[in-house]
DNA sequence: CAGGAAATTGGGAGCGCTCTCAAATCTCAA
DNA sequence: TTGAGATTTGAGAGCGCTCCCAATTTCCTG
């Protein structure tokens, strides 16, 4: 039961080689009586094709790989990867595609990766997390001319593919919110600003003042990390500049925001209301559920492999961009419903 | 630069791809100068041997599938998991080990990803999360005889290598902990029944109070299933039992407790003191923060993958079973302090 | 019932590597 | 200088599959 080949089987079925191999793959022009003959034996021996010698010969591996780099130190912490990745698990799946994890976490890592990743005849393709703008492994990855998407807009978006939501729309939606509530010191808790994320849901800050004429007070835009303690040590920052309002960039920065806020004596919203970026389901569990920016981050993942598989069956070229929607979700911590009442 | 095959390199450095090869693999009997020579080709060239031809020939994927069976739903809810797969992730990094994802979310999952993981050629062996009690997938797996450590002990030991914490007394000294400070109503939030972590952490609860003689209340224990929201709605229903303690299986279970007693008027410790389980970093950010058995989660996947390729290497027989230790962490949650200050 | 087209089947040549074995070369003591 | 033994190298036979091509069989149509 365990090293059958190919040949054990079509001997064992009374035929060639060839035909068992067209079984396997459901090509057509196999008479229907012999390919149940082989059918048969393949399920009474319990036969799988040798993955290695497949690959060989196809030169086609059906796995694609994710990659998180060294930026993304918060993949265990922030639940957005969790999520995505489980997005991403259950497309592959779906497409009978295997998928390899690579999380960078050092140099040395990267370097021991890199060869795993680009050579041919491991991987079909190649998921790779946009991460910090000087980051080197995208432009490497993207010269090695493996079939690749990129998760998040990478700084040069000439000539590669890949996926990402309107982060700048998103966040004027999420700040004009805030405006339209009658709320016009509105402090930023901002992503890093060397990731296009950041410096997009920066913009969006910056496009829903200017729509208000508002000029922007730096006082009240504080850089973070997407991370619950930068959220938290960034909101002491902007507590002096007096926010009467805060976009945070994600939900987790968002909720330890919230509760540097509660912390100095504020009231969530009547003092201080607040926006995060995500729509994690920890959104809702907040102390104040928040209102949010949604984005599908599961479908997200899903779109990414689709997208990836298109890649991998018809060429790199053209480039293909897909942008996704999001959606402003409205809860208590915004105070949307409080002036409602009023 | 793209199709390089051994050959190519052979002929370019004037030599035989069998010399090649062992300058590839670090055999010893090749010639210094050689060495160089064929060494100078590959740099130059960027050549990386084909991971199918290699693996076909060889027997030897060097990729380890991690598979989260379908009872692990709390994949991305549960930052346990998170830091299970980043020290997972790490260790195969670390070996040269390539790894493959598999999330089994339905029972069609189960049965494309089995095919997948149980043939020879694609897999060197399998790390497999210990799930349900009544959940075939591992029995499947122990059958296929591809080299297994399972995470968490099974529920049948015999013949198989997995790697664990003692749960049993890990449960036991938080509830001591919280008994030495005078607490006599101790509630119980455990994990799901159906599966050995939770009955462990069980039974290590009713141990410690056995061992104070007291008896157990039914009314003092709830079941929940390791999220947050599970240990919010598991403290509602202890609260009419009025504990003055609670234990609760999980980090994430605590604070969705912590929340629950809060909301229900009662001050933390004062009132009622709370131990989780794991000691992730939310455990710190806890509103409270929160007194915590220590599990090294990270170094747990780390010593799960050099158990995984010692399988490998070695063989299956004997069976590695793997215990690590715990360590109680005193926060403020437990009330320590005001006992050691009153 | 012939004859050609279409459907079905088998054989062979790889895919790019590893590994055994034998040949070639080198080393050094006598 | 020679030859036994050690070291280095190359040739060849796979690993188990896919896919092209040619051979065989089947199916129609007139």
């Amino acid at each position: 039961m365990l090293n059958l080949t190919l040949e054990d089987i079509a001997r064992m079925a009374g035929v060639s080689r060839s035909t068992v191999s067209r079984v396997l793959n459901e090509h057509p022009n196999v008479r229907q009586e012999v390919r149940e003959r082989v059918w048969e034996v393949i399920r009474r021996t319990g036969y799988h094709p040798n993955a290695a010698a497949r690959t060989l010969a196809s030169q086609r591996s059906w796995v694609i790989g994710l990659v998180l780099p060294r930026s993304v130190s918060s993949f265990f912490t922030d639940p957005y990867f969790p999520h995505l990745t489980q997005g991403i698990a259950q497309a592959c799946n779906q497409h009978n595609y295997t998928l390899s994890l690579f999380l960078v976490a050092t140099k040395e890592d990267e370097e021991k990766i890199f060869p795993r990743v680009s050579r041919k005849g491991s991987l079909d393709g190649i998921l790779v997390q946009s991460g910090e703008i000087g980051d080197q492994l995208i432009d490497r990855l993207v010269e090695s001319s493996v079939p690749l998407v990129i998760i998040g807009r990478p700084f040069h978006t000439e000539g590669v593919s890949y996926i990402d939501v309107d982060n700048v729309s998103a966040a004027e939606t999420a700040v004009r919110h805030l405006l339209e509530l009658g709320r016009r010191r509105i402090g930023l808790i901002s992503g890093p600003f060397n990731t296009t994320v950041g410096r997009d849901r920066y913009d969006g800050y910056l496009h829903a003042l200017a729509s208000y004429g508002i000029d922007v007070d730096r006082a009240l835009v504080a850089e973070a990390d997407f991370t619950e303690v930068g959220g938290y040590t960034a909101m002491q920052r902007l507590l002096p500049a007096k926010p009467d309002a805060v976009f945070a960039a994600s939900d987790l920065m968002a909720i330890g925001a919230m509760r540097a806020a509660r912390d100095a004596g504020l009231r969530v919203p009547e003092d201080i209301a607040f926006v995060g970026f995500d729509d994690l389901p920890i959104a809702t569990m907040a102390s104040c559920p928040l209102t949010t920016i949604r984005q599908p981050v599961a479908e997200f993942g899903v779109k990414a492999v689709e997208t990836l598989i298109d890649v991998i069956e018809n060429g790199l070229e053209p480039p293909r961009q897909v942008i996704m929607g999001t959606e402003l979700v409205v809860r208590a911590s915004s105070g949307a419903e409080q002036r409602g009442i009023a």
